[in-house]
DNA sequence: GTGTGAGTTGAAGTGCGCTTCAACTCAAGG
DNA sequence: CCTTGAGTTGAAGCGCACTTCAACTCACAC
């Protein structure tokens, strides 16, 4: 039929709101023609494109992070298959470090939190660094604090 | 010495900005007396109460949802360890759940994307219901929409 | 008594990932 | 040609979890 997609079109097939469409354009995640009216018109292959961007939110990948590895994809050609499985393999250690970190926590929790003790500092719980915690959260300039003294309550 | 602490020392041997204790307590989520001079004191159960806050925030839980937790605890006397328990043992079902989906995202992004197909139909990986994405992201005021029509991109 | 660092408040700002609105134009079927 | 649904823009708003600021007061060591 057609080779190129509306944005309402795009945002059937994807499951994006155009609104959020509009909005990847915008930050350089996602690029349209425009017809003489100026409306956006998509290529099939950003179909993909919203399709990666998605998953690696999923993954916990900040839209700033996903672009900058949307821009080492080829320019010129079409990204083909091998292109995109190394662009998701760089999600992959991402995706296994989260994983690794939660059942941790989780371990923990079991052992630690379980067993109403919650010291802080024993435990490996409550360690400031390699958190995963506040993934989108607000505003961080603080530096973070250090919990110089330890934690140990009660 | 004292058996209460100022904000600052909360502070300290929390790991956790005086404006974030400040903020929690405005949300219901500890609690501190007042000296004659209005500034605040925390008893030392405090402590405890702000290391699950920030524990169950790793696990991905909101402040509001925190703070209907801590409202189960039993009001009238300091928290046994049985109660932190209790509570703790409530994520840890969440924090599994997590996990699962994790696992199955990078299962799924290693046979799947990783074959640089990226038929997000097909393949499970881009399903919206069961998501684990947007953790403490933006405004989300429109329904989920249901990707009704399929993805099956190129 | 006094200086100083620590504490107080409310209001406003920040960053992210969007959505919503108003006012307008486009595209396609009848 | 005309209607109607789909699309366009910039600006503003939202929800979360805070931080920052200004203007002020407290507590304590000297």
């Amino acid at each position: 039929m057609h080779d190129s997609l509306t944005i309402g079109e795009l945002s059937a097939r994807s499951g994006v709101a155009p609104s959020a469409l509009r909005y990847y354009e915008r930050l350089g995640l996602v690029r349209a023609d425009r017809t003489g009216g100026n409306q956006r018109r998509y290529a099939r292959s950003e179909l993909r494109r919203v399709a990666f961007i998605r998953i690696a939110q999923q993954v916990g990948v900040s839209l700033d992070e996903i672009r900058a590895a949307l821009e080492s994809l080829p320019a010129s050609r079409t990204p083909t298959a091998a292109d995109w499985a190394r662009l998701s393999a760089s999600w992959r250690g991402r995706l296994d470090e989260r994983i690794r970190l939660l059942t941790k926590l989780r371990d923990d929790l079991t052992g630690c939190i379980g067993c109403g003790c919650l010291s802080l500092q024993r435990c490996t719980l409550y360690n400031p660094k390699d958190s995963l915690a506040a993934e989108g959260a607000g505003a961080r300039l603080m530096q973070p604090r250090p919990a110089e003294d330890g934690v140990t309550p009660s």
